[in-house]
DNA sequence: TTGTATGCGTTATCAC
DNA sequence: GTGATAACGCATACAA
């Protein structure tokens, strides 16, 4: 690997001459073609860490997740990674896995001048460690006012669910989540549902169980079994994510319940497994590539040290899968 | 951020001790304990682009691969993030899209001393390019001798797919294949398939669309329209991808064919879009853990200066499913 | 407009 | 065993 020593040398100039053409300041037409024919002639690239030593600036930046081995998560580490490459950024790919260890990791290595950014969508109580210095976006959860975050509009998702349900014609509602306390903004999905059923006067039920109980699924089935396939008290039922609606449909089927004609489900996500893959069930989609270019405007703005809405939320869709009845409206 | 120069000072010592204290080499153990409480006191963190810049070494290696967003290569690429992170490497994702221009780039920003080497999944021709130098390692295609590549045993995938149709009773085989010329190892996979038929001298078509055709969907279905529905001529169907099988029984299933009773299906890949995933398609399953973590094992011993086996061959199973019939030998 | 010189934070080679 | 110092490759303030 040739230097710039070599270059200026090899294109009888200095090496500051050379610095400047290479960082686009002003230099007479005739050295600065001299130099870039050394700079072919010599297949020179800059070392991104004398430069960085300089200017301590990597144009890297950091993305922490569960994991990418995840519909959901690799659609938005794909777009992100698109969108970050666009303005000259790399990514840095971390999958937490849930390890607060790893994540914190993860959060030193940054210090360290690895990365200039952190986007970050994690659950565990990362907040003491994250310091107002270092430029970090969280995506779905909120820190504190120091750390902006970007998420859908989970509110307004549970809303439509709701809606989608009503105007398919379900007289009874269901809401069944469940999950860590932490993901502090997908309860919202829960207070939107309760919202419009409230709002709407509808029957509605709840099954929520929060902080992890081993036997979740037993007690969901269980839920089921009573509510649904003997007493028929339930018609519409909205899962916190695909996953879970996934599950419910699975388990009514075996039972012979006919979805939508007797139980009509929606699910929350809207992820694709890939980009040609088709999306079966009815569903809440979050805006991924949204997501992901907010994300990444927001890193850089704060790298670049401007000031950054402390929240963005984007809107979500109704997605009409074949779990529910078709409408007019939809 | 404290520099080693601050600790030092703060510690009584000089900076050469400080070095020594971080990088373990033996120093009177006074003296390291006054160096670790300073460190500890400052809350001091190495500055990695300076010693990137002497030692020439980042600790990072880049992943290079169509895009994350896709089963297959999300679960490699967490397998392969997590085999590198044990090891104390950090992963550059790069989602090349297939795109031979963003290969280039990322391979340029590898020499420019950003990653110390890059694990590879390519089909373009980035051959040229690919200086001896850089340590790298290929996924799933044979560049060159200079060039290690790791992948699963096609030939026998192509074998296993064969038997497992000839011993669920099927009569009359067929391999349905297509897609880029340059993905040679996956090429075998028809050629195992023929070889098991051959020798048991099995009845079998090859439909196979090399290159890139915009019909091949078209041709694909007309193609099993004759043979299958209406000559049921064939009984027994393998895939070169899942996804491709996964077309092809909705497809078939339009025509109410019913599988696994009247055509068998099996594909090659086995991928669950998530850990807790269940397959449901008879396939041929890529060691995909083994995969990332030989590929790590290459591109380590690569970036030590060790010689490493120009090929790495995998084997993979069989996976029974939904679309073959269950013998006592699966 | 261009060249020279200094320093970024670290490691490594010397002396001591 | 420890301290002083040169060097890594680059950007930049300043001198020319």
């Amino acid at each position: 690997m040739s230097t710039i020593k070599e270059v200026a040398k090899r294109a009888g100039v200095s090496v500051g001459t050379v610095s400047k053409v290479i960082n686009n300041i002003e230099v007479k037409p005739k050295t600065k073609q001299a130099v870039e024919l050394a700079i072919k002639e010599l297949n020179y690239q800059p070392n991104v860490y004398a430069r960085g030593l300089k200017v301590n600036r990597t144009q890297t930046v950091a993305l922490i997740l569960p994991t990418v081995w995840h519909p959901f998560f690799g659609e938005l580490a794909y777009n992100i990674e698109k969108c970050l490459r666009k303005q000259q950024y790399k990514m840095i790919l971390c999958n937490s896995e849930g390890d607060y260890l790893t994540e914190l990791a993860y959060i030193t290595m940054a210090k360290q001048n690895q990365v200039d950014g952190i986007i970050a969508i994690t659950y565990s109580d990362i907040e003491a460690y994250v310091s107002s210095n270092l430029p970090i976006i969280s995506i779905d959860r909120f820190f504190n006012d120091q750390v902006p975050y970007v998420s859908s509009d989970n509110f307004l998702g549970g809303e439509l669910a709701a809606k989608g349900l009503d105007q398919a014609g379900c007289q009874s509602l269901c809401f069944i989540g469940g999950g860590s306390k932490k993901e502090n903004t997908t309860r919202n999905r829960r207070k939107g549902f309760i919202n419009y059923c409230e709002k709407n006067q509808k029957n509605y039920e709840i099954f929520d169980l929060t902080g992890k109980s081993d036997n979740f699924n037993q007690k969901m089935e269980q839920f089921l079994r009573e509510k649904v396939i003997e007493k028929r008290e339930i018609d519409g039922i909205f899962a916190v994510t695909d996953a879970y609606a996934l599950q419910i449909i699975h388990f009514l089927e075996q039972f012979n319940i006919h979805i939508p004609e007797e139980v009509q489900v929606i699910g929350f996500d809207g992820v694709k497994s890939s980009l040609n893959d088709q999306i079966e069930i009815s569903t809440i989609r979050q805006p991924i590539e949204k997501i992901a270019k907010e994300s990444v405007k927001g890193i850089i703005a704060l790298i670049d040290g401007q000031v950054v809405s402390p929240e963005m939320i984007l809107p979500v869709k109704f997605i009409q899968g074949k779990t529910t009845k078709i409408t007019k409206n939809s």
